[in-house]
Formats: C-alpha cells, structure tokens, sequence
DNA sequence: ATGTCC
C-alpha cells in the first residue's frame, strides 16, 4: 500500500495519508485527526503528499462528508486552482532577453498590488474592465445578484467585474514553462479574488454563529459546519459553486488575454495553443458519487484525478512541475497533491534565507528577486520528487514543466 | 489570500 492508516485508539477518526517518504508535521496531524473525528465525515479523509498544517484546515487534505458542509475547510481562496496551456512555440523561439516577455507580461495582467505601469491596471484589478471581462461577467451576473441578496455581507466596495482576469498577490503567479520537449507552455495560479474571499469568510463566521446558538461542541472552532437542511446549507451550497465558477472564469480570462497580448507584443514569433491540461480547482467542494453514494467532497490543496482526468501540480519557484492524468485510485476519493506543499512557515523562510539564497535558488528563471519574495524559495517546499514519488499510484505524469518566466503576484 | 487599517 502506498498510503499510511491513522486512526484513534477506537478505530474511529480513520485517515490514509500518501505520506510515505516526505515531512508530515506532527501539528498537521493533530490538526487532521480533530477533522476526522466529525461524525459526517464519509468514510476517511485521505492526505496527499504535500500535507501541512493551514488556517481552517489541514492543506492538502480530501474531506468527504454526508449531510454537512465545512464552510472553513473550503477556506477563503474558494476556487482556486491552476491552468496551463501547451502553445506552439519552443525554447528556440524565445528572445534572450526573458525579461521582455516578463514585462508584457505585467503589463497584460493587472496582479499583485498597484506595481503594474499598465494604465488599465490599478490596484487588485481593471481601472476600465475590457469589453471581454464585461461580457465574460454577463454569465455570472444573474446569480451574484441572488448570493448578495441573501447575504449582503458578501458584497465587496469595488465590484468582481474589476478583478476578473486579475492574478492576485501572495502564491498567485503566472508563468512561461519548457515541457520535457523544449515545447513552450503558459501555466498560471489564481482563484476567485476578493469577492470569493469575501463569501467565504462571511459564511464561516456564520457557521461559527450557528454552531453556538445550537450549543454545538466542536474539537476546533473551524469545524464549524452547515448541517444539511438547514438555512445557510443551501446558501452556502450556492454562493461556493458561484465563486468556483468565478475562479475558473478568472484564470480563463486571464490566459485567454495574455496569449492575446503575447501575440500584440510581437515577442514572439506567431504562434498557437495546442492542448489545453484543464482549468482544475484545488481549493473547493463539489457533489461526487463514491462507492455508490452521493457526498459532498471537499479538497483542500488536492485535486481530483478520475481516471484518465488530467490535473496540475505546480512545484516551487525554482521546481518543476507537472502535468499529470489520474489514475482514479478510489481510496484516494480520485485524488492527488496540488503542489509540493511548505516545509517551513513564510516567517520562518524569511529569517532563515536571504536574497542571495533566493537569486542562487532561482537561476536561470526570470523573475522578482527581492526581500518581498523569500519566502517563496525553493527551499521553504518541499522536495516535489518526493512528493510525486509518494503519488505513484494516484497520478501518472504526463508532462515535465520547468519555468522560464515567472510573475508573482 | 484579500482588503483594510496601522
């Protein structure tokens, strides 16, 4: 078996963890097992290799429950996920100056804060959205209308038409990768912005409200959960479907308006997308059929694999990372890691690593090299080759990526 | 991760 069995002392709280060969943080654990201790959770939760300790809880980690929904274990970046696409061109049609294509880069995604000299661009998003965002945002009009009106607190000041096709800050980041043959791809990592932040953390403030006026005990405040029937239940259900659906439309909008750009730019020479590896959501909840029952299943830093289904695992700044296609390994709920997943907190990586460190660890990949960027160093993750080592039988790697451009947001 | 406030 590849996966470890943890479980309590009555057989209860049952968890398979992919952890075989890399670091599984005892804090982690003792975060997870609280989880699996939930009476609605169906069957087990399974851990992916890339496991670590995160607010809400545990990334990496596939929660399949029956009659409840966990609002913080979808977290706040409901929806977000990776999509990359193979394009036409190869290594030999790249300029030596990388970094014009890092700046056409900037210039076409509004990302991060106000450091874009874009003058479309301010800060989060569009000043004036493009008359494709206003179109793309017609599709999810209709029902943002109904979510603000059943949950008001959900609304943010600047509206999500300004930040569709915006990257977002932190480990949000685009990227030009080589595959295995020097084929040219573009991969980003984005989710649904303000306004899916902003629902998530209304409804798990509301299911915190929930839990004391039914005097529900709970091992760990984000436990919190909506019992099925209940009021926030379908709201929740509703409003979390409809910022997945935003995330995706973010990163296609995104990709779709940079190959656009790139093409404007006349960097490059003309050029095509062959295949596209999906648009996959690895932080978010979905209604699955698994052994014959219908569950919600929720994925917290993992992404679904049903067999033959094809996922991204994205590695460090300076990592590879992978196009993969599932093998549809049940006991895994069809899943695999979403990354490499944190050896060392972002505090810890910026006491420990400097500059220096951080231009040696990015060699040959043209991006930001500054303090604002340490605690994304290589070294902070862990060793993604074992991390797809300990996935063998929930994932075959289709494609081997390395980056040759890389925007943090 | 985000937005807001320090």
């Amino acid at each position: 078996m590849n996966y470890n069995v943890l479980s309590d002392e009555k057989g209860k709280g049952l968890i398979k963890a992919w952890t075989k060969g890399v670091p599984f943080e005892p804090e982690a654990e003792k975060q997870v097992r609280k989880a699996a201790q939930m009476p609605f959770i169906y069957k087990w939760i399974a851990l992916m290799p890339d496991v670590h300790l995160g607010k809400g809880a545990t990334i990496g980690s596939v929660i399949p429950t029956k009659g409840a929904i966990i609002p913080a274990a979808v977290g706040v970046d409901i929806g977000c996920g990776m999509m990359a696409v193979q394009t036409s061109l190869t290594a030999n049609d790249l300029p030596d100056d990388l970094s014009k294509i890092r700046l056409a880069i900037e210039m076409a995604c509004p990302h991060g804060d106000f450091s874009s000299r874009a003058a479309n661009h301010k800060k989060g998003g569009w000043k004036e959205a493009p008359a494709a965002i206003e179109k793309a945002w017609e599709g999810l009009d209709e029902a943002y209308q109904k979510i603000i009106a059943k949950n008001p607190q959900a609304e943010t000041r600047r509206h999500p038409m300004q930040q569709l096709g915006s990257l977002g800050g932190g480990n949000h980041f685009i990227e030009l990768c080589l595959d295995e043959a020097n084929r040219v791809w573009i991969m980003l990592h984005s989710g649904s912005r303000g306004i899916g932040n902003r629902i998530g953390m209304s409804y798990i403030n509301q299911a915190k409200k929930d839990m004391e006026k039914w005097m529900i005990n709970l091992p760990d405040k984000d436990l919190a959960y909506f019992p099925e029937g209940t009021e926030h239940f379908d709201d929740y259900c509703d409003a979390v479907q409809w910022a997945q659906d935003y995330a995706k439309t973010n990163r296609f909008m995104m990709m779709e308006n940079l190959i656009q750009e790139l093409r404007k730019s006349e960097i490059l020479p003309t050029f095509t997308t062959n295949k596209m590896a999906v648009n996959c959501h690895h932080n978010y909840v979905e209604k699955e059929n698994h052994f014959g029952e219908n569950v919600l299943v929720t994925r917290k830093g993992a992404v679904r694999t049903r067999e033959g289904e094809l996922g991204i695992i994205p590695g460090s700044m300076g990592a590879k990372s992978f196009i993969v296609r599932g093998k549809g390994n049940q006991e895994s709920f069809c899943s695999c890691s979403h990354g490499a997943g944190r050896a060392m907190s972002r505090t810890a990586a910026r006491k420990m690593y400097s500059v220096e460190d951080q231009i040696k660890a990015t060699e040959g990949v043209e991006c930001r090299k500054d303090s604002g960027v340490i605690d994304e160093i290589p070294m902070a993750y862990k060793d993604i080759e074992d991390v797809m080592a300990a996935q063998n039988d929930l994932v075959d790697i289709v494609h081997t990526l390395k980056q040759v451009v890389c925007v943090k947001g």
